[in-house]
DNA sequence: TCGTTTCGTTCGGCTTGACGAACGGGCAAT
DNA sequence: ATTGCCCGTTCGTCAAGCCGAACGAAACGA
């Protein structure tokens, strides 16, 4: 199977515990049940053997490119999808809370909200809004992680069961796939929101 | 070389053209390129004969995940970098400007800012600074973009030859990997600040 | 009870990816 | 010129990925 041993070295993608291998085989596994295919199905559309996508799920093999290719197009998913951990929460920072770096050359504060994790894509909106109706949003597809930086103005923020309420400089992020709302409590307040989408 | 066509079905992925290999091709020499290495040191690191790496990429072959794996370990990028295809200038939308998507629930407006190119990172920055020495920032690794959307305040953002003076709702973005500022014009200062890299 | 279909796994074979060694070229020191 | 070193490519061998076919299990209807 495996001809050498990748196991040294710095690992930059966050140490996956048990290799390549078998983070491909519950990838496959996981999109492919997210999508309702049966094995065979999944071969066919693939225009691979059974048998190859069969020990690919057990964890047995080492996939060539190729195959991982042509399974991520059947399943309708990036590759990166297959290749890189899975990932979810609410969570909240508040205004002057969070890691700050400082500079020295001025007054000038930075504070990390949140890392990118690999191969996001994370679209960026302003949001103005007033007090009303608020804005109840579908699930966006699975996978979707919203973020909520509040600029101006008061809003309850999150997902529909349990909002947070957000003052200025507070920052917010929840699952997008779920059910949330965005609702204004004071007139003219703006947010930007990033919508991460794997 | 190749058993199967994967080439139907629609395409998830923007089609590469060229499909998988010579993506994979370029993607490794760019890197290993990037990272200073010859393709012989590369091999040794990533434990792999260095013939091998040679018909990799040079477009020939069809590596295995295991393979692909080493050399982005040994590269230090996520495997993603790797089996993604890859992809900057001033540009600044004032307050109001851009396109807008109205809620019809609420009064709700978000504004398209930025999708995010394929297979980038962005990290989400709070800032808050003061009047006085402008914070100038060394470039970034290459690749690397900034976008700032100014929450309160006023400062000058952007490249350091060129910066632009943005109010509360403004955004902008510029290469993060050329000298920039950010210098404060107006007391308490806050921006959301992006940085995003390949 | 017996076909029929679909499921996922297991079994030989052909094909090919990965390997090490050998090769030719460029460069610097001797 | 010669030696040494590193570069990247080419070649033959061997292991393993991929394949199709055969297999047992489960579900459904006749």
């Amino acid at each position: 199977m495996a001809r050498h041993t990748p196991s040294s070295a710095p690992e930059p993608s966050p140490a996956p515990a048990a290799g390549p291998i078998m983070l491909i085989a519950v990838s496959v596994r996981r999109e492919r049940e997210r999508a309702r295919l049966s094995l065979t199905e999944l071969a066919k559309r693939a225009r691979i053997a059974k048998s190859t996508l069969s020990q690919l799920e057990a964890g047995l093999g080492n996939p060539s490119v190729e195959t991982l290719w042509a399974l991520a197009v059947a399943l309708g998913v990036p590759v990166s999808r297959l290749v890189d951990p899975p990932r979810s929460s609410v969570r909240v920072i508040r205004a002057g809370d969070g890691p700050v770096t400082h500079s020295e050359q001025a007054d000038y504060a930075a504070t990390l909200l949140a890392t990118c994790p690999p191969n996001a894509r994370r679209d960026l909106y302003r949001v103005v809004a007033q007090p009303g109706a608020p804005r109840a949003s579908e699930p966006h597809t699975p996978g979707t992680t919203e973020h909520v930086v509040l600029a101006t103005g008061r809003a309850l923020v999150g997902p529909i069961e349990a909002p947070v309420e957000l003052a200025p400089g507070d920052y917010i992020t929840y699952p997008g796939d779920a059910p949330h709302i965005f609702e204004a409590l004071a007139p003219d307040t703006s947010a930007i929101l990033i919508s991460e989408h794997i």
